[in-house]
DNA sequence: GACATTTTTAACATAACTGTAACATTGACA
DNA sequence: TGTCAATGTTACAGTTATGTTAAAAATGTC
């Protein structure tokens, strides 16, 4: 699950933190001064933090520095909280590599948002990419995939499945671990319909046997791989 | 040539930053008060505004509320200076719309170097290029967009799609991303409106069929290519 | 402040996709 | 070979995503 990590020393401004950002189906980790802060922050390894500019110990400058060097953070996205008369720290948190800041008091509805947009330019699960596996290609980039040179017209649905099929060739994926991937968990579809995709999508593929790709294996599952 | 316009009236100061900025190779222009500053920035439209925070005849603010409210020169970095212990003023510097700031007296080196990273970040936006793909051209100097040679006539938004998906013609964009790179993150608007630009921009390129260059995506977003 | 332009929302229409059920086929095993 | 379970196939109806239009809201301009 995302997790949020956030420095604040100011009790009441943590709840509401917390509070909100739960809300949000994120999860919630926090330190209420710098030192605790680099010490849980390593182990935790979040996908953003929150930190306060003024905390008790040490200056916020001094925590992104440490996270900026350590190999493991050092592409953390960093959200500063400044309070309003602070801005000339802008340009030293900037400065410093963090990502964003918002000024206190915020709305929480700001703040999610803020968060939200981050996560999403630091996620590179927007990766550009060709798969490709025998005679098939798929370009996660255009969204395009090609069977035998010429282009296969797919649904939404047949796409995903073919991509997850594609990122391990030859392996066999039981259909719950399709629905898992691919319609996401706790999702209710009966077993029968992944039949029905993956018919849809072998008539996709079909202008030569070289395409016919995707194998059977009874009572496992289904796997992209020659048919033998 | 690069031309920065200093907004000063201190004759010493003028001095110096005359000499420093036409050493590192830019042209220099300046005013010694606001309403001459306001007058010629019209005509000579800078690539960057040094801008004095204690002038004369009128605050700094009203400059910058100025510059940020003209159409041609909305988009100019600004640099402020301010004296000493008049760190309250960058409040209100930034809520106006002020690049960057730097404090009274303050080296040459540190000057240029801030002018540059500004001149830098704003250069990508506005570095002049022509893009083309099929029989659509943008001139993103010009702000003109041709669809088989005969111009096309776009809102500002619908432009700023179109640059957007220019820049990488083939690549799909979900909805999310082209809010993002278009209208500023941390906005909120309905996916809806994409798809009502989306169609306003479909319809100005709509000439031929070789112009019809946006394809959709299903459940994923758009992208600019062949419809195939 | 009135006007023109642009942007956004809302409502509805259309097209595309999805999931289910019903039935057909296949393969394994006794 | 008959039986059963698993998978293949098909068609359809419900659902969702997108297209389209018009009007309201916002913005810029004079």
């Amino acid at each position: 699950m995302t997790t949020i990590f956030s420095i604040e020393d100011e009790e009441a401004l943590v709840s509401l933190l917390e509070y909100n950002i739960k809300a949000s189906g994120f999860k919630f980790e926090h330190s209420t001064n710098g030192y605790d802060a680099m010490m849980k922050l390593q182990k935790s390894n979040p996908d953003l933090i929150l930190l306060d500019w003024m905390l008790p110990d040490i200056a916020g400058t001094e925590v992104c520095k440490f996270v900026r060097s350590n190999k493991d953070l050092k592409n953390t996205p960093i959200i500063m909280l400044t309070a309003k008369g602070e801005e000339q720290d802008l340009l030293s948190g900037f400065e410093m590599g963090c990502d964003d800041y918002i000024t206190k008091p915020f709305s929480p509805a700001e703040l999610i948002a803020r968060i939200k947009a981050l996560l999403r330019r630091s996620s590179d699960d927007s990766r550009e990419m060709i798969l490709s596996y025998g005679n098939i290609k798929l370009d996660t980039g255009s969204h395009r995939v090609y069977c035998c040179d010429e282009e296969a017209k797919l649904g939404p649905r047949e796409y995903r499945i073919l991509e997850f099929l594609m990122k391990n060739p030859g392996r066999v994926y039981s259909r719950q671990q399709i629905l898992d991937n691919v319609w996401g968990t706790n999702v209710y579809v009966t077993d029968r319909t992944i039949d029905v995709h993956i018919r849809r999508l072998r008539k996709a593929l079909s202008n030569t046997e070289e395409c016919k790709v995707i194998r059977t294996i009874r009572s496992s599952g289904y796997s992209l791989d020659t048919n033998s």
